[in-house]
DNA sequence: GAAATTTGAACAACCGATTTTACAATTATG
DNA sequence: CATAATTGTAAAATCGGTTGTTCAAATTTC
């Protein structure tokens, strides 16, 4: 590899003038410029990306922190996040917590020490976390920005990004209510997950709003994926006072809970109605397809890189953004039977 | 941040004894080592990675591009990848090429500069086209470890990882035939796609070897999305003399091929069976479940992060490595009516 | 035309580690 | 007991860039 002293000394010059030349920064005459550069060029030269690092203090790298990339909702926001990121000079790293606190905690250390510029750190329990808060300051100190997304949390000190996951779960359960029905199973995600505390949040909301007393035992709590949603959904249809819907907290689970109640013979949505959240690509090809709650997971993904790029580029420190989009809810088949019209 | 001089000076020796203790190099007296490490303890120092980097020409980063992480059968291949990486102490940059040549150089070449120590590369066309044979011999000559996965190509200078193709084709065309179709429709991938032309050629070969004449009207070219599946299907179904089956090249076109047939009211697999091939998750959740033909994903991944990292830690270059992977036809519904035996 | 300003480029310091070298202090060997 | 081998550590070189300083030369200003 050659480096920038070949280069300083085939043009006759040194190091330092060609460093200039080549970034365009400070003087250097024309003519000096383009030999450096024609020089340059013939060695096939490239600067040493860790020693120009190690000086700028600045990577162009992002590492992004979700789940597990094979759950698919992330694919996409992954897919718009890289966009953004390629668009604006970023390569990006990506890594799965599992949705483990200690997983997170340790994956936000090792970032920061390979000194990424910036941070996405898609929620499990997220800042919900005493040590991840705790983290998260570390970080800021360090001058790694982040950006946190999948839910919000008041005064969260960094810039976060989610839908309004309340806000989604409380209008499908509201579409189930008003279809009649009354006694709602819902299908929830780990214990200490927000996203899924949220979504329950919602649920209950709905409930009482229509007057409908909230009862533990139509609460089950999965794990957000598809075998959960099989086994829980399976339970709750053979139970002797079945639920006539149930609304699962992702899209996995309640595909899961498809196939639970066609192995049952349980007609969708006749004999139960099938929610989920995220609308998920399958969710519209699935039969009967399913009635979920849309985000627009690409537009997510290049929205949060454009974020956390941002704060990357600026020195003074803004006040932290807190962005919540709005949730749709896409009703198919899965509870309404449309033909019937 | 605090850096090496600092705990040198705070434990009354120097960075060279510092780097030495920490890192269980040269002799170090107990002592001092114990005192080292306190103070390293105490100051919360890590060192600096980039610092480290460029001394010791290693970066513990990997990199991997492959078409577009949104098509389903990467995040699975992607998860193995990153799960070995970590295992062995790498962090894991992902780019999508979109199959594209161009970018997939422009790829690597941004990734060699970023001083990765070695990059996995998904093909698309892969090192059939010149201009990546030629970078992949630069990368090569840079210290840069390569695997290339996805299709065989003799006397590639690298080692390379996939399954066969042709024969996996090769087989499932078989069952067709051997179910009595003699007009199947085979939906390929992109022109230049190696994966789409092995596949082909296994289907042609199947043909062949049944007797039966390959018909250039019986392919047609799809792009590997659902949409072009859908299309390409419809038109064959429509069809004055419609194919009895369709064979797409990969499970997400099939599943394209299945919605058109639901569309048109032809019932599957007694009017018309369909197979894809790669075995995703959702072609065993579609009703009908689809056939076709499966290849372990998270262990292919979990494999070529070893052989790469294998690789990397070694200096003495053995010959390239060349794994073929037998696949599984898995035969579901979509071909073969099981209810009705 | 002298003084002030701008331009150009060499030199050296710096980023923060690792590694080599040199040398002093111990310990082992014959 | 003298010499050789081993241990321990400080000092300096190195990795490959960028940036600040310095100073000479060219240009502009008064």
């Amino acid at each position: 590899m050659t480096t920038i002293y070949e280069v300083a000394k085939k043009a006759r010059t040194t190091s330092g003038t060609v460093s200039r030349a080549l970034n365009n920064k400070g003087y250097v005459a024309e003519e000096t410029k383009r030999k450096i550069e024609r020089v340059a060029k013939r060695l096939n030269y490239t600067p040493h990306f860790l020693a120009r690092s190690l000086r700028t203090k600045k990577t162009d790298i992002i590492a992004v922190i979700i789940p597990n990339i094979a759950n698919p909702i992330y694919p996409e926001i992954i897919r718009g996040i890289q966009d953004k990121a390629h668009e604006l000079g970023y390569q990006v790293l990506i890594s799965n917590s599992d949705a483990l606190p200690e997983r997170e905690i340790e994956l936000l250390t090792i970032f920061s020490q390979k000194r990424v510029d910036g941070i996405f750190l898609g929620t499990g329990e997220g800042a919900e976390n005493k040590k991840i808060r705790e983290k998260i300051k570390k970080l800021s100190e360090a001058g790694i920005k982040l950006v946190v997304g999948g839910f919000i949390k008041d005064k969260l000190p960094t810039d976060s990004l989610s839908i309004d996951n309340f806000q989604g779960a409380y209008e499908v359960t509201k579409h189930l209510l008003n279809l009649g029905h009354n006694k709602i199973g819902f299908i929830s995600g780990p214990k200490n997950a927000r996203v899924a505390q949220e979504r329950q949040k919602g649920y209950r909301a709905a409930l009482l709003n229509h007057n409908i007393l909230y009862h533990d035992g139509l609460v089950a709590y999965g794990n957000f994926q598809q075998e959960s949603g099989y086994t829980l959904g399976k339970d709750f249809l053979q139970r002797e006072k079945a639920p006539s819907a149930i609304f699962a907290a992702n899209d996995v689970m309640a595909i899961g809970v498809i196939l639970a109640a066609e192995e049952l013979g349980r007609r969708i949505p006749e004999e139960v109605a099938i929610a989920g959240f995220d609308d998920i690509t399958w969710a519209s090809i699935i039969r009967p397809r399913l009635t979920t709650v849309s985000q627009p997971k690409y537009e997510v993904g290049s929205l949060a890189a454009e974020m956390l790029i941002q704060r990357i580029n600026e020195e003074n420190n803004r006040t932290f953004q807190r962005i919540i989009l709005k949730p749709k809810v896409v009703i198919r088949e899965s509870t309404l039977n449309q033909e019937k019209k």
